[in-house]
DNA sequence: CGCAGGAGGACAAAGATACTCCTGAAATCT
DNA sequence: AGATTTCAGGAGTATCTTTGTCCTCCTGCG
């Protein structure tokens, strides 16, 4: 459905938003989120050059998020790594109406529909879950 | 969104359904459908293997609709080619509750809404939306 | 300064997906 | 039967994504 790395950006994105504050290394990353240890910091880069997380070097250094829980979407972050890809012109370049055929208008709602789901929760909501089950699933 | 064979699959499908009872040749559906030649054939024998198309061979022959328009949905092709992939337990392999953590509860719920808009839409309606524009966009 | 903990970038291997080619087999027509 | 049309299937190629390895550069601290 959306790309393994974006699937990656999202775990690290709400590790993050759970240690406020305090860096967090790719290596530590990579642990908790479960994911590939060099590949973390791929991810973690795509997220550090959409401006999402900044990051820091050094002794002490690492990954934090930058903008706050409330203001940070899952499309967000699903975006920084690969956008959801919409359609917008016929994809069999069939010269024609400025509106697209009935079937990749329905692709393309049913594309605008995830876009707009994610578009509405916020990482503050999936933390605010936590009474029911906590964000990655760490429950003994 | 979709893998590329599935919509491959959703273009034949539509034109097939466009010719009722007349076998259409893979080579002829590869054209229509803007799918390279030898590639179509491929994503059409996946679709017989899945009993929605049903096939013939010598002169004359070709692929046929098997059931009626009314009675196949786009989620029918699309899973067909591959199904929606579902999210049902901790991607992390974390044991803990039944249900899943917030965040892969909304992907989830992404997913289960596609799979919805899917099967609500035959290709009877796709094709019955013509006087808008037809099918695949197959406007001069 | 020098060292250790960290990010960042340039490859290369493994896997999946998209695509091609080649050869065989079935059906139809003469 | 033989030729032609069209499907069937497998092997091989290209490309992309995912993952792994190595080396460099930056930064804080003693």
């Amino acid at each position: 459905m959306i790309p393994k790395t974006a699937e990656y950006a999202l775990r690290a994105v709400v590790i993050l938003a759970r240690a406020p504050g305090r860096p967090l290394s790719a290596d530590a990353l990579a642990e908790s989120t479960q994911v590939p240890r060099r590949y973390a910091h791929k991810v973690l880069q795509a997220l550090v050059r959409a401006g999402l997380v900044g990051s820091h070097s050094g002794p002490g250094g690492g990954y934090t998020l930058l903008r706050s829980p409330e203001d940070v979407s899952i499309l967000d972050v699903v975006s920084a790594i690969e956008p959801i890809p919409r359609i917008r012109r016929c994809p069999l370049g069939l010269k024609g109406h400025t509106s697209l055929c009935p079937l990749h208008r329905q692709l393309d709602d049913a594309a605008a529909q995830t876009e707009k789901a994610f578009a509405q929760v916020t990482l503050a909501q999936l933390l605010n879950q936590s009474h029911s089950v906590p964000p990655l699933c760490e429950v003994k």
